[in-house]
DNA sequence: TTACGTAATGCAACATTGTTGCATTATTAG
DNA sequence: CTAATAATGCAACAATGTTGCATTACGTAA
């Protein structure tokens, strides 16, 4: 393992242990991954990324990254689901994304980006308590 | 039959025929499901509401009935598809929706709400087709 | 450093939904 | 009514979700 590995390594144990969450081999090895990717990864690249794990282990080890605030959703209509770390400051209780997912119908890739302007929904009668943007179209790289 | 769903019946046809789709029973049964949920209908109850029903045919007019811009598509969080019948003006070609996909976290509900000012989106170098908003929270019903 | 309690992992098994090919049936246009 | 074509039903398989339970590894306290 050489020492830019062993940093990445450093800083997804911190991320584990914030959350006081066991550090294991597994857990780092699905974090290294999806940090790797640019931009967001789907399950089942995330799934071939990974050698000799176990399908349930990935599920149980996703489903509590999860709910620890660590990374977060993205869902496709075309029924994908794709991962990516959320930003350092949620946490279980507080897991709200201000930004967009976008995914771009030319290259297929699903990133989280910023909106120019703040969002504000309200709807009559009802209380909002967490909002999510998915938006189509082509990414600046694919655009041309 | 009586002539409430008669009249139902005529409705639906027309939606089909409009699309140039053929009228079938089995479109006609999905399409009267749909209509008949006040709110956005998961997919597991779309299926357990039709009895003798075919999973692939159920599938693959799911799809076309996608396609022609009959019904939409609401994603949740929990990974559950959600169907709603489309606006009017939605087609093959343009199938775009401006409302929100409400999921009340208490009674579990999927509607479709109008956003109280209309959403603008723009992100720096990309180009945008559509957007999808899923919000979260408690619907006029159960905020109390 | 070791031992113990607890949480994570691996395996088996099953459920749900997605997906394709092909033979059969129903719908629509003429 | 008939022919052309699209829809349906069935079989088969793939991908992902989900639970229970035995085993293993981690973190804490001494």
């Amino acid at each position: 393992m050489n020492i830019l590995s062993m940093q990445e390594n450093n800083y997804l144990t911190e991320l584990l242990r914030d959350r006081k969450l066991k550090v294991t081999s597994k857990r780092l090895e699905v974090l290294g991954v999806i940090k790797e990717h640019s931009s967001a990864i789907s399950y089942s690249a995330l799934q071939t990324s990974l050698h000799d794990f176990d399908r349930v282990t990935l599920y149980r080890t996703i489903h509590s990254l999860i709910e620890n605030g660590i990374i977060h959703k993205a869902l496709t209509e075309e029924n994908e689901t794709f991962y990516a770390l959320c930003s350092t400051t949620c946490t279980s209780a507080s897991h709200i994304h201000k930004h967009i997912h976008f995914k771009c119908v030319e290259c297929n890739g699903v990133t989280c980006v910023e909106s120019v302007h703040p969002i504000q929904l309200s709807i009559v009668g009802y209380s909002i308590e967490n909002v999510e943007i998915e938006a189509r179209g082509r990414c600046a790289a694919c655009k041309n």
